[in-house]
DNA sequence: CACTTAAACTGAGTCCGATTCAGTATACGG
DNA sequence: CCGTATACTGAATCGGACTCAGTTTAAGTG
């Protein structure tokens, strides 16, 4: 990418974020960016376009960063909690960022590609989990994933509304709710005759999981 | 409200939904409510207050809904499987008002509100299911409340990207990892042992959902 | 180098649609 | 029936996204 492109990118986030995407002109950010108002069209078709290229840059810089914040060696839950912290994290400090997210989607789904290639994070920790036997199949892996992300989503939001800073607990209470009922059932897994608790964590995990296939 | 008024509304809200904010052009508004375009400048400020006004409105009669959705003598598990089915269908049904309400957000948070009345009625849902002692006090309501909600509309926005239709299963699978966790924290925090009647309960349960699914 | 041509860039002008407001119609009290 | 207030109208204004004819810069080529 040009240094003139991504010096658009930079001043088209920095105005976006201060005054939202019809706050800004596209005048202005030419300016921030040093270049004339119609050197913005020759990268973007347009204003949209050029708020699909904020959009999906900052997306694309969240999955390398998330990656680099996960330590491949952890156990599955370890592994969430960082991706939760960070994920939470970030989407907190640039909330703006975050926010403008929304605002590209209507258009084409182009952009979305981003956002589904961090969503593939979470599902790789998830499968490996999986393979590892660190977690039950019972529950489907897309629909923990729409708990983790609906949920850090919606309390980032809350947070930000009652103007409360980045709140660990948030992370760790999702994981208690997430994992706490099928930690108890890989513990039957060792040689030791079972005991009832397993046969009743067994037969829970049969009952979910007629319950999310059927119907 | 004014006869003219809620036509206006209805008329901005069919062509929000149809085109979108931006797509729509206030003069089409106008035309589709018969009245002239200044006229709409007069109920509402600029077209931003007018997309302030299809959304409260559309979250005040989803409030109205929900509560009208709630048996009142139902356990408070049930009640929340009712309010979930209900807001899953719901936002499933109005996608496009509901994406909206991003749209309507940025501006001033004077919409929000009808958005905070609507959660709400979880709210009264837990509050009661403490007072009776169904739930326990442990997992602080606000916190369910992020991942109910969260849940259900990221998973909404899954199954709309999918082109799945409305999965009741979403719901249950969300009500089993909001509660189902605490029911076994519960019994395991006390340290006990499952009975055999537990075992009997589980299985008769798994025996009465075969019977009405396989068939 | 001087010259040719293509590519990159510029910003004044066009176009479109939100918003305004001077003027017209309607309702209502006396 | 008049006077006045209120509701409504739509042509005119205004702002900003987008275009494109023209200019500058870069890259060959002899």
């Amino acid at each position: 990418m040009e240094a003139k492109e991504s010096s658009i990118l930079d001043a088209a986030e920095k105005i976006f974020a201060q005054v939202g995407f019809d706050g800004a002109k596209v005048s202005e950010i030419a300016r921030a960016a040093s270049v004339a108002e119609g050197t913005v069209y020759l990268y973007y078709k347009n204003k949209q376009d050029l708020l699909a290229g904020v959009v999906g840059r900052f997306w694309t810089q969240l999955t390398l960063g998330a990656e680099a914040a996960i330590e491949p060696d952890a156990t599955t839950r370890a592994q969430l909690e960082q991706l939760g912290r960070y994920h939470l994290n970030s989407i907190l400090d640039q909330f703006e960022v975050v926010s403008l997210t929304y605002r590209a989607r209507p258009q084409q789904e182009q952009d979305l590609d981003q956002v589904r290639e961090y969503v593939r994070v979470f599902d790789r920790i998830m499968q490996r989990g999986v393979d590892r036997d660190e977690l039950t199949k019972d529950s489907p892996i897309g629909q923990l994933r729409d708990v983790f992300f609906g949920t850090l989503e919606f309390s980032a939001r809350t947070l930000k509304l009652r103007e409360r800073p980045y709140d660990h607990s948030v992370v760790t209470n999702l994981l208690t709710i997430m994992l706490g009922s099928s930690e108890a059932a890989s513990s039957a897994s060792k040689g030791k005759e079972p005991s009832n608790r397993d046969l009743m964590d067994t037969l829970k995990s049969i009952q979910k999981q007629l319950k999310s296939s059927g119907n």
